[in-house]
RNA sequence: GCACCCGUAGCUCAGCUGGAUCAGAGCGCUGCCCUCCGAAGGCAGAGGUCACAGGUUCGAAUCCUGUCGGGUGCGCCA
């Protein structure tokens, strides 16, 4: 039940008969409408803007075609009153009748409240942490990896059909890098000394495993071989080992994709020849040169004819290139064919989510998508997350890959616990830089908004057990009292739960999953404000002793706050706790 | 040089895609509230020219242009 998304069908409704009157014009665009909560309670329940949308399309003024619509919505069922104010606003103050029908369906719908079919038919493909498969993932992952995580939840607890997807990139230079670096750990488990790691291949402690399991498999059979021997069996082994590796730190915050897609396969079914071909076809690639780059520009520079991708045609600032210069395929020519193969899985939204240092990316992102679309238009959108800094007391924590220094991911988990990792994560929108303060995160106060939403949470299931044990149990919820409920906190709870399906719809639509956060620390904090009124005022308590009736209309009016709250921690992948 | 992101209270940040007494929350500071279903909480005071200057319209923190300041990136690396 959303009573927003209702009135905003009333108001269409509304508006259509009077296009049938002949009194509004036939074509009007109703996209901008919108039925939203009032800034101001005083002002009612629903506020629609229609009037002042429509007013210029329709050549009347906003207040005249207010009268107008009013005339038509007065007669909606759960209106008690309508009140035009401002510039035009229709501001609905709804029936008493309709809380405690807001009440009951959410204790019908238990964990299914606030899901909608709003994104119904669109198909979207989520792709997030694509991290090299050359090691665990550090502290510099866990952002994207949460925020694709649980965008992915908000698309799918919205009717979206999502597919949370991973990229990968086991076709570079990397990787031989990575086989090197593992031959040298195969030698010492061989035991041979083999020193320190030399610059420029992987020094990792984590490779140990890998050249152990290697000797496991085949014992002394590559030994004093020469690289061309060994280098795609330990390749292969080793990528295969870190990707496991991976899975288990995603493992460790509750994150799990559906498809791991190789980039190899790209290039071994051939699809970036025909991909390229494809291109070449309708005339997008061409032989030149591009420009000095402006910035720093790189040792090895030349200046040399290239084969070119038109992106600067799709919005790209530069052309790309698709081939080195010894005839191989650049990276980004695997990045066309992977966006091939994703649209021709059908999807109609690509989703990236991509670390600050990749918003250079975006611009080429689009133009694949745009150059490569067939007739269904294709969206592309980015999430791009900026950096997180890391504290520990107030004091800056450094990391330098050089010292050996870097965070794991594993670690940062382990200490503070994934469900504080994920929700500090998802406290700040994306696009902003984000603290992280390892003391402050697991303090239990007020102070650190994650306990102070468990603590909500608990704080109900507290009650409900204490009434259980006095032996007072909720009726159906169909049978339940809501008129009981009249103190201007409980209300005003009740209107904020009714508006968790129309929060979870907007943020959808604008792939915020933060806002859910701050929904909840919201929420969370009208109940623990309306539990302190009941130690002032002893007839708001939620168990009233004498009166079975009252208690019974709260305790389920407690568990819809609880399944709102729970149903907003679970889309952001955290356990509502029930004890703390 | 170019592109993208950011600029809101002393600090950390919201502001629901242009709405209404809208300039907000938390922290910090000050003063209150436990005979009580969990004080691990709550209530109240205070503070900002929404970086700056123009523009768009019924209406701008929000959209456009320019300036200043911070971050990130900018050929065959992935």
């Amino acid at each position: 039940m959303n009573i927003f998304a209702e009135f905003q069908a009333e108001v269409v409704k509304a508006v259509e008969v009077l296009q049938a009157e002949g009194a509004l014009p036939s074509a009007l665009d109703l996209s901008k409408l919108a039925a939203e909560p009032p800034r101001d309670v005083a002002h009612g329940d629903i506020a629609s803007n229609v009037a002042m949308v429509l007013a210029k399309p329709a050549g009347m003024s906003p207040r005249a075609l207010a009268e107008l619509m009013v005339t038509k919505l007065a007669a909606v069922p759960d209106v008690e009153s309508l009140s035009i104010a401002g510039p035009g606003f229709i501001n609905a103050t709804l029936k008493s009748s309709v809380w405690p029908r807001v009440l009951t369906a959410v204790l019908r719908a238990k964990e299914g409240y606030g899901t909608s079919e709003f994104g119904q038919g669109r198909k979207v493909n989520v792709e997030y942490v694509s991290a090299n498969p050359t090691g665990p993932l550090h502290v510099g992952h866990v952002r994207g990896a949460v925020f694709g995580d649980a965008l992915a939840s908000l698309l799918l607890a919205t009717g979206h059909a999502v597919t949370r997807e991973y990229y990968i990139n086991d076709a570079g230079g990397q990787v031989d890098v990575l086989a090197r670096s593992v031959y040298l750990r195969y030698l010492e488990a061989l035991g041979q000394s083999i020193g320190d790691i030399p610059s420029g291949l992987y020094p990792g402690d984590y490779l140990v495993p890998v050249g152990k399991a290697l000797v496991a498999a085949y014992g002394s059979t590559f030994k004093d071989k020469p690289e061309s021997e060994w280098l795609n069996t330990f390749r292969t082994k080793a990528i295969a080992m870190m990707m496991d590796l991976i899975r288990e730190d995603l493992a460790a915050l509750n994150i799990r994709q559906d498809v791991f897609f190789s980039e190899k396969s790209l290039h071994t079914s051939g699809e970036v020849d025909r991909t390229t071909a494809y291109l070449e076809a309708r005339g997008y690639i061409y032989k030149g040169r591009l420009d000095k780059p402006k910035g720093e520009v790189p040792e090895d520079w030349e200046d040399r004819e290239q084969t070119l991708f038109r992106a600067k045609a799709f919005g790209d600032d530069v052309d790309r290139p698709l081939k080195k210069s010894d005839g191989s395929y650049t990276y980004f020519a695997s990045d066309v064919a992977y966006t091939k193969n994703k649209i021709e899985r059908g999807f109609n939204e690509l989703v990236y989510v991509l670390g600050a240092d990749h918003g250079g990316y975006v611009k080429r992102l689009e133009a694949l998508a745009a150059a490569l679309q067939t007739d269904q238009p294709i969206s592309v959108v980015v999430g791009l997350c900026q950096l997180v800094k890391l504290f520990r007391n107030g004091e800056p924590v450094r990391m330098s890959k050089r010292a050996g220094e870097f965070v794991t991911l594993r670690e940062v988990v382990e200490e503070v616990g994934r469900d504080v990792v994920r929700f500090m994560m998802l406290m700040r929108k994306n696009e902003a830089p984000l603290e992280f303060d390892f003391a402050k995160v697991t303090e239990q106060s007020k102070d650190n908004p994650v306990f102070y939403v468990q603590y909500a949470h608990a704080r109900i299931c507290s009650v409900l057990r204490k009434a259980s044990a006095l032996k007072i149990t909720i009726s159906s919820p169909e049978s339940v009292d809501f008129h009981l409920l009249t103190d201007e906190s409980e209300t005003g709870l009740i209107r904020k739960i009714a508006g968790f399906p129309r929060l979870l719809e907007a943020a959808a639509q604008a792939h915020e999953p933060h806002r859910i956060s701050f929904y909840l620390h919201d929420l969370a904090s009208e109940f623990h404000s309306l539990w302190n009124k009941g130690k002032e005022a002893p007839q708001l308590r939620f168990i009233v002793e004498d009166d079975i009736g009252l208690s019974n209309s709260r305790l389920a009016f407690l568990s819809a706050i609880r399944y709102c709250i729970a149903n907003g921690l679970r889309i952001l992948g955290l356990r509502p706790v029930e004890d703390m």
